[in-house]
RNA sequence: UCCUCAAUAGCUCAAUGGUAGAGCGCCCGACUGUUAAUCGGUAGGUUGCAGGUUCGAGUCCUGCUUGAGGAGCCA
C-alpha cells in the first residue's frame, strides 16, 4: 500500500492507497457517507457504504467534523460522476484530530471576518488557486530573467534613509542610529548592476502611506531589474517580453487554478509583446478628448485617468516621457527635451493600474548633484550613490514590477489583499 | 488627512418609533449517489461604545470606536 497525495491519484486506479487529508465537507445519508477531502494538492471524494466497511470505521467517520485531519485508506476508482474523475472507496479511516467547530462556513462571509481569519481562509479552494498562481508568476519571472542573463542580488531591508524621498517610511532604531524599512531596492540594484551587468532584486518593500484602496498594501513585493549599457527603449522591450512570458507561463501551467478563479482566459491570451506606447503628451490629449478637461500638462495622473487611458487599449500600455518635475530625482532627462524624462509607467488593462514603473537613470555626476539639491537630499547619505557615477559611469536603465498588482491582474481579483498570503494593510497587522 | 457608507445570533442579513426574526452553521433525528445534498426538530441576543430626545429607541440626534469603498500618494 502506498502513501500518496491527491495530485497523484490517476496513477493508482484500482490500487489501495493512504492519503493524509483534511475533510472540508461531508454529505451523508443513513447508509452512505461522502467525505469531501483535500490535501493541498487537490480534492477527492471518499465514499463509505455502511454494509461494506467495518462498523468501527463507519462510526469513526461519522464523528469527523469540518477540517478534521486524518489518514484515509481506500481504493482509487475512476468515476464520471466525480468532478475530478476519481473517487476513493474508503476502507479505513485513522483520525488525527477531530476539529473544533470551523469558523469559515460554506456560504458567504464579509471582508472583515475573512481578513481576521486569513490563516484559515487560505485553505479555501479560491485562495489556494491564487497562491499557486502567485508562485507560478514568481517562478516565471525568475526563469525569464535567468534566461536573459540577469543575476539575483538581494538588497538590504534596513536602510539609513529614504530611497525616493517622497513617501512615508517605517522608522525603527538601529542601535543608536535611525533606520527605515526599505521602500525600494533600486539604488542598491544600480550599484550591483555596475558589478554584475544585469541584475534584479526581489524582496518585500514597505510604505507607511495611509492608502486605502484595492490597489495598495503596506508591505508588498517588488521585482526590480537593473541593466548596465541598456537604454530606455531596450528596457521597455524587456518589460513587455517578461510580462508576455509570465502570462503564457500561467496559461500553460495553471489551467485548473484559472478555472477555479473563473478568469477570462482570452484577456490573458492578449498579453503579447509589443505593447502600445504613448507619450505623456499624447495621454494628456487623449484624456482631454475623453472629457477629462481638468488635467493640465505637468500634473500627474490619478487613478481615474490611468483607468481611462488603459480602457483605450486591450493590452497593457506604456506611458512614456513624463514631465521631469513630477518624477523621481534619478531619472534621466530626454537629451532633446529636458523637460521630460526617459521613463515609462506600464498601465495594466481592466483597471488594475500601474504595475511597472521604470526609467533610464541619470549617469552624469554633475546633474545628479543638482538633483540632490533640488530634492533636498543629503549629500552624505547619498554619497555612495554618486560614486556609481564617478567610477566608470555608464548608461543604465531599470524598472520595478509590483508583484501583488500583477497577481491581482492575472487572477482577475478585485483587491490586492487576496494576492499575498498575509496582507499588511492600513490598520491591519493580524494575523 | 478628506469624502461616502456600514455596525443586530457563530456567519450573511431582515425588522413604519410599538412583543428582536430568517437563512446558513453547530447539536439531535430521517434518508444507499450526495455535489453549497435534502427533510424535521432544539439551542443560540447587553442590537459596537457613551450620552440625549421620547410614554416607548435596533430604528431619531450628538460624540466616539471599528470596518468597507474612494480621493490624495504610489507599485
Amino acid at each position: 500500500m502506498s502513501m500518496i497525495t491527491i495530485r497523484e491519484v490517476s496513477a493508482y486506479v484500482g490500487k489501495e492507497v493512504t492519503i493524509g487529508v483534511w475533510m472540508y465537507n461531508k454529505r451523508s445519508s443513513g447508509k452512505i457517507q461522502f467525505l469531501q477531502l483535500r490535501d493541498g494538492t487537490g480534492t477527492i471524494q471518499g465514499v463509505l457504504v455502511r454494509n461494506q466497511v467495518a462498523p468501527e470505521i463507519w462510526d469513526e467517520a461519522k464523528l469527523l467534523t469540518m477540517e478534521s485531519s486524518l489518514y484515509v485508506t481506500g481504493t482509487i476508482r475512476q468515476d464520471d460522476r466525480a468532478p475530478s474523475g476519481f473517487e476513493l472507496d474508503v476502507t479505513s479511516v485513522k483520525t488525527i484530530q477531530v476539529a473544533e467547530e470551523y469558523p469559515i462556513a460554506k456560504k458567504e462571509h464579509g471582508t472583515d471576518f475573512l481578513m481576521d481569519h486569513r490563516h484559515l481562509w487560505i485553505r479555501s479552494a479560491r485562495q489556494v488557486a491564487i497562491l499557486r498562481v502567485r508562485a507560478e508568476i514568481i517562478r516565471a519571472i525568475q526563469v525569464f530573467l535567468d534566461q536573459n542573463g540577469f543575476t539575483l542580488v538581494d538588497p538590504p531591508i534596513l536602510t539609513p534613509s529614504s530611497c525616493e524621498g517622497t513617501t512615508d517610511l517605517f522608522h525603527t532604531k538601529y542601535f543608536d542610529e535611525d533606520a527605515y524599512l526599505s521602500q525600494t531596492g533600486q539604488l542598491y540594484a544600480e550599484a550591483a548592476a555596475m558589478a554584475l551587468n544585469r541584475v534584479y532584486s526581489f524582496g518585500p518593500t514597505f510604505r507607511a502611506e495611509k492608502s486605502k484602496t484595492r490597489r495598495h498594501l503596506i508591505e508588498f513585493w517588488m521585482i526590480e531589474p537593473e541593466m548596465a549599457f541598456v537604454d530606455h527603449e531596450r528596457s521597455l522591450e524587456y518589460q513587455e517580453q517578461m510580462l508576455e512570458f509570465v502570462a503564457q507561463s500561467v496559461l500553460q501551467n495553471c489551467p485548473t487554478e484559472l478555472q477555479t478563479l473563473e478568469r477570462d482566459i482570452s484577456k490573458l491570451e492578449k498579453i503579447k509583446a509589443p505593447f502600445p506606447r504613448i507619450t505623456y503628451d499624447e495621454a494628456i490629449e487623449l484624456l482631454h478628448r475623453e472629457g477629462f478637461e481638468d488635467i493640465q500638462w505637468g500634473e500627474d495622473f490619478g487613478s481615474p485617468h490611468e483607468t481611462k487611458i488603459a480602457e483605450s487599449f486591450d493590452k497593457p500600455v506604456f506611458i512614456t516621457h513624463y514631465p521631469t518635475e513630477i518624477k523621481s530625482f534619478y531619472m534621466k532627462p530626454d537629451p532633446e527635451r529636458p523637460e521630460v524624462v526617459l521613463c515609462a509607467d506600464l498601465i495594466a488593462p481592466e483597471g488594475y493600474g500601474e504595475i511597472i514603473g521604470g526609467s533610464q537613470r541619470i549617469d552624469d555626476p554633475e546633474l545628479l548633484v543638482e538633483r540632490y539639491e533640488e530634492h533636498s537630499l543629503s549629500k552624505e547619505t547619498y554619497a555612495w550613490y554618486l560614486d556609481l557615477r564617478k567610477y566608470g559611469s555608464v548608461p543604465h536603465s531599470g524598472f520595478g514590477l509590483g508583484l501583488e498588482r500583477t497577481v491581482a491582474w492575472i487572477c482577475g481579483l478585485d483587491h490586492v489583499r487576496e494576492s499575498i498570503p498575509f496582507p499588511r494593510m492600513l490598520n491591519r497587522l493580524y494575523p
